[in-house]
DNA sequence: TGTACATCAGTGAACGCGCGTTCACTGATGTAC
DNA sequence: TGTACATCAGTGAACGCGCGTTCACTGATGTAC
């Protein structure tokens, strides 16, 4: 196992993404400027360039980290979800809990999903920022569709559901459930709309 | 009854918005220049400041606007469904079938939920507009949840389900919805997850 | 071990452009007497 | 019906500021011989 060490280079821009990332779920992409990221990581405007071309390159980095993170969260939370339970209803069950439990422990409410964000500001940026973000849909439908199959091969669905639809269905209550919590500040609704969801799959497969 | 006649400057600032609106939906708020939106009207400058005190005085009455507009249309929705059936989840049940066509009819996809923008820009806005679009969610909630106990009081719910969370779920999944259908360019999505959320409360009270 | 060179991680100054907002003014329409 | 005034729905010019981007340059660190 190879220990990746971040170079000097690397840990700046990962911290102007921190910085950028938080004005960018506030204010949106074209109201956060490069000079009050600068300036709150104490360097000059120069200095940013050489850490992107230029800032549609920030929003690519943003996007591709957020997908990426998410990605790892997800196989994280399945892994210990599989640890806990070797039947696949009960694993998927598992994982949404300690999704859910995840995602309610943020004091502050979650900061917010930079995907869903482009998807309100999709003209701004470059066609490979645009499929960056499908790409993260696309993936999260993928893993989820997976689980449901797996589920469905020793639970026979007790109704009609399309599954990629269902695996949506999972996107749609993280980015609606999101936006509500924010809106309505009350952080915990994003983890309680999982957990309906949690109910749901269920229901779809089991009577209990 | 009253016909209320728009007058012309009513007319002018309906205008305004709607060009607003688009830009708005597709880029962001601060990357809507007033200059486009009066370009795109053909008029000064001036005469926009003429019908909005500021650029936050815009955004307010879009979220406003929004708002009513989405209300008005469950309203009429509701009214129809009640007009099919009396029965109290059949009604609820025809309701979101309705919506679900209604919202899959849009040839481009739905243009974008503001309120929902409007969260990830919050810190652009004063207090005021933030305060609308919780308003707009609240107002989701509670016209839901009416319906969802007047159910119960029929159908015994068959799970243990918190009404004002299953109820915020419609919210979730239209927002969420609407960026998963925007993201991956697949307009059917969002009505997908609305006839989802039909199933989900149907089997929360009927096992047919 | 010393030296030459390359790469890394920035600095500092300048640029032109477009943005939101203000202000004094104006022609057309409506209303009171 | 005519006239005086008020309101409506804008125009036109100017403002200062901050934004993203460029370019020539630099000191510190790494690498080859």
């Amino acid at each position: 196992m190879t220990i990746q060490v971040a170079s000097k280079g690397e840990q700046t821009r990962q911290r102007l993404m921190d910085i950028a990332q938080v004005s960018v779920l506030a204010k949106g992409f074209t109201a956060t400027s490069i000079e009050e990221i600068i300036t709150e990581a104490g360097m000059t405007k120069s200095g940013f360039f050489y850490h992107f071309r230029d800032k549609n390159d920030l929003a690519k980095a943003l996007v591709q980290r957020y997908v990426s993170d998410e990605v790892s969260l997800m196989d994280e939370l399945f892994e210990q979800a599989d640890d806990l339970s070797e039947d696949s209803l009960h694993s998927f069950l598992i994982f949404l809990k300690l999704l859910s439990d995840r995602l309610s422990d943020l004091p502050n409410g979650h900061p917010g999903c930079i995907v869903a964000l482009c998807c309100y500001q999709e003209q701004l940026f470059s066609q490979d920022v645009r499929d960056l973000c499908a790409g993260g849909h696309m993936t999260w439908r993928r893993v989820i569709r997976e689980r449901l199959d797996r589920i469905a091969a020793d639970y026979p669905p007790r109704m009609d559901v399309d599954f990629d639809a269902l695996a949506d269905m999972f996107s749609a209550l993280v980015d609606g459930g999101i936006i509500l919590s924010r809106s309505l500040q009350a952080p915990t609704l994003l983890g309680q709309q999982l957990m309906l969801y949690r109910g749901f799959v269920r229901s779809v497969f089991s009577n209990v």
